[in-house]
DNA sequence: GACCAGGTCCTTG
DNA sequence: CAAGGACATGGT
């Protein structure tokens, strides 16, 4: 990574705090931040909640219930999501993870990051944004999540790093401090929302940083 | 109707 | 390793 890589990313999350401040976002709960996190893949959180609630409801809320409930009754909860056919397997895939390795997701808690993250890494359908978004935001450990909107503004900014080089350059640059973690990939997906579109990148406040 | 959404996996060249 | 397609519903 160069040097003024980590410059320019330092820039971008120093702008984006003072124009965001603080902002609440994912719920806390542990299960419900995994089962958020595949349900997202691709899709439109306001469609996720929907479907969170509707898991909630039934009783499928839990690492633990989806691990022996029935899949056509999850995909047909989870069908405003999109994909939920290979999300109600990939849900089943994480749950029996989640309690065949570690019994509980209580358990799983007691773990480092890194085994953690390698395990999460082993399940088919999810890849690092998913395993970095369950440990940021359900873990709350310092593991930052690269989607796509980030590198969509980095790249704006004129950071010419591939998008696997990205994760490191972020936890150099970033305080040591889950929380800052977290608010930082919510201020990058808000600022992204608002003005990067994913061909054009007008109005961008980032502009004004290039120099 | 066209295009896109807080990805991931599999197949090709 | 990069690129392209599949997976699918819902909103603009």
């Amino acid at each position: 990574m160069s040097v003024s890589s980590s410059v320019k990313v330092q820039r971008i999350v120093r702008s984006l705090a003072d124009h965001y401040g603080e902002i609440a976002w994912w719920p806390g709960d542990t299960d419900i931040v995994m089962i958020g996190a595949i349900l997202t893949q691709q899709t439109r959180w306001e469609n996720v909640e929907r479907a969170l609630l509707e898991l909630e409801g039934r009783g499928l809320d839990s690492i633990h219930s989806l691990f022996s409930a029935d899949k056509q009754e999850i995909e047909d909860v989870i069908r405003c999501t999109g994909f939920y056919r290979i999300k109600a397997q990939r849900l089943q895939s994480l749950a029996a993870h989640v309690m065949e390795s570690y019994g509980s997701v209580e358990h799983m808690r007691q773990f480092p990051t890194e085994i953690i993250r390698a395990g999460l890494l082993s399940v088919k359908g999810i890849g690092e944004e998913t395993a970095d978004s369950i440990l940021c935001f359900g873990f709350l450990r310092t593991s930052f999540v690269i989607d796509a909107y980030t590198d969509r503004i980095v790249r704006c900014a004129g950071v010419k790093d591939k998008r696997q080089e990205l994760k490191p350059i972020f936890e150099k640059v970033l305080p040591s401090d889950p929380k800052v973690y977290r608010q930082t990939h919510a201020h990058m997906v808000e600022y992204a929302k608002e003005y990067c579109g994913k061909k054009r990148c007008s109005e961008c406040i980032l502009m004004n940083l290039n120099g």
